[in-house]
DNA sequence: TATAGACTAGACAGACCGGTCTGGTATTGT
DNA sequence: ACAATACCAGACCGGTCTGTCTAGTCTATA
């Protein structure tokens, strides 16, 4: 049987991810993981914490997934693109409830674990699509980053937002269209 | 003197948004309003449905301060590119949180007022850029549309969780590309 | 077998939750 | 002048919140 630990994590990402951190209290979490409250508060040292770990654990899974996926790709640009079918992916999946990372932020207070968590995501981010980018030998990586990271945001928050799994879909298809205008056209 | 009732929005408006409607509780939305309890009951009902009006007013605000940038421009393309100019003025406002009903929905429950609130404001979007698309007589005005709604996401989200108040007009000069692209390519 | 550490079950504390209700005041229309 | 209405202040209800603490069980190692 799994660590008290890790049965924590998997109620927590189950519950946080589904109803949303502040709305789910403690107990509930203990509760589906068949665990004692002192086993949460030895192990994390208060909800704010768990919830950070519940983040974190989310951001290695994904980065696990992506570095799966670049392995299987060839082009600069098609690892770029595979991103997005990453995010097709997660939204086509009926329990998809959009950016866990965008929700936990729209309740945490402002100094919280939480915050953090999302900082330590997004710089992540950020740099894999700039490191693609430059590879792809981008005219200005850094700005086709950014357009890059919007139309990922975007994806996420319209499929959420309409409950629309093609919105990742069409983040591809426009990112394709700027991958290639920021290669084809060189600045001399 | 305000009403109650415009007290209590105004109140509800600035907590809910700054820091999240579950995180907020009645005591502090009538606190700030300086209401009494059941003056929020007698209004409201609940505070689903408080919630529910918060969303409702920030969306009507947001109908007419678009309609009014609607008419000082003269194209299509132009009041397309001018909603992305009203998020830019809302991402550069230091009191930004991102979406409301982004936020909003994020920690809400499956059947509430919030949801609704939420649909609704989708619809109006949606139709809105249909509308501008279809006048700006778009090869496809529904995908174009639903690209731009793209942009409208990514724009609030990028903005808000990179405190980057850039975001918006990154998210203009693409949808201007994809504008042009697809009317200055007719389908003949 | 003895002991240390990890774990469980659950009582408990103090605060806060959404929501109801009572009592009193001020204003209004008639 | 009177009655109805609108509103305020705050007590109160049952329940839930995070977090602490006690007491006891299980397991592993020495």
């Amino acid at each position: 049987m799994k660590s008290p630990r890790e049965r924590l994590l998997d109620a927590a990402n189950e519950l946080f991810y589904k109803e949303g951190i502040q709305t789910v209290g403690i107990d509930r979490v203990i509760d589906r993981a068949g665990v004692a409250k002192a086993s949460l508060y030895s192990a994390f040292g208060s909800k704010d914490e768990l919830a950070r770990a519940y983040l974190a654990r989310r951001h290695e899974l994904r980065q696990i997934r992506i570095a799966e996926m670049l392995a299987t790709r060839d082009t600069p640009r098609a690892k770029i693109l595979g991103i997005y079918d990453i995010v097709a992916e997660l939204a086509a999946n009926p329990s998809f409830r959009g950016c866990a990372f965008v929700n936990a932020r729209a309740e945490a207070p402002k100094g919280s674990a939480v915050v953090r968590a999302c900082d330590e995501m997004r710089a992540w981010t950020h740099s894999l699509f700039i490191s693609l980018t430059r590879e792809a030998a981008a005219a200005d990586p850094v700005a086709l980053a950014a357009d890059l990271v919007l139309l990922y945001d975007g994806a996420m928050a319209t499929a959420r937002m309409d409950d629309d799994p093609e919105a990742p879909i069409r983040a591809k298809a426009i990112a394709a269209r700027l991958i290639d205008a920021a290669i084809s056209t060189p600045a001399s």
